[in-house]
DNA sequence: TATGGGGCTTCCTCTTCCTGGAAGGTCAAG
DNA sequence: CTTGACCTTCCAGGAAGAGGAAGCCCCATA
């Protein structure tokens, strides 16, 4: 099939498999007569697998090892359970700080009461000197 | 002072100094007779206002929008409180959006057994053809 | 047969926010 | 005089594509 309707069954843009390609993460694929890149079922159903495991967060790169290990017969699940756990640990500490930001933006936002008045204790702690409890991080 | 000591007392490095001239966000320092640039307490200030807005999670250009609001002795403080609710909501999408992720995650690690034998069941919903209640988004 | 509309190709630029490095000027100390 | 530490500019890269231009290819229709 031509890439448009790989790109359709799959849920990857036409676009994002040229650069997938382009990038090493998928194979080359083949060629017909006129040029036009040629897709099967099974190469659908790896543009699906890339794309879960890019919705879950993984990086191109590491989509690539989540490949390799899929392609690998061998591969220990052990290996695989790793990757998952690395990435809901990444998760975890992203959350982590945007819950610090958050934290420090409600306590700033609730502090200021907002009107038209020029008054604004956000602004006057962003530009506070050093010191301590400011919303520094 | 020199762009050294001003990055040290701001916890802004002298490349992205340099950096955030480049794009606008600081006005150009002036030059010493060397052709150094020299700054002063005021600029410290002002790159401490820029390094907390940037771990607030505001892009450079907000940060920009930001400083304005600070320069001006008229703002309306409602301004600056909307771009804090602004910047809050944008957090509580991302969070939610981790959140979801981890929790697909954290389904699919609890149900991988992680030995050495290849059996995955990860590695088989992030292949799996389109199916409800799997792992896409 | 000419034409039109998609779809395909490659290549280049833009985005965000810097970071690293090369080549070269400056300054203070030993 | 020579280091070595700073400073300068400029260029490249990285993550992950999106957007668009220029140019084929193929099919259908008037």
């Amino acid at each position: 099939m031509h890439i448009g309707e790989a790109a359709q069954q799959s849920g990857v843009t036409a676009k994002t498999i040229r650069y997938y390609e382009s990038v090493g993460l998928l194979a080359e694929a083949p060629r017909r007569p006129n040029g036009y890149r040629d897709y099967s079922a099974k190469d659908v159903e790896t543009l699906r697998f890339v794309n879960r495991a890019r919705g879950l967060g993984f990086s191109v790169h590491q989509v690539g090892e989540l490949l390799e290990l899929y392609r690998d017969r061998q591969r220990a699940s052990a290996d695989v359970k790793a990757m998952a756990q690395a990435r809901i640990e990444d998760i975890n500490r992203k959350v982590e700080e945007l819950e610090a930001m958050r934290s420090t933006l409600l306590h700033l936002a609730s502090s200021c009461h907002g009107d038209s008045r020029p008054d604004c204790p956000i602004l006057a702690d962003l530009a506070a000197p050093l010191r301590s409890g400011s919303a520094s991080r």
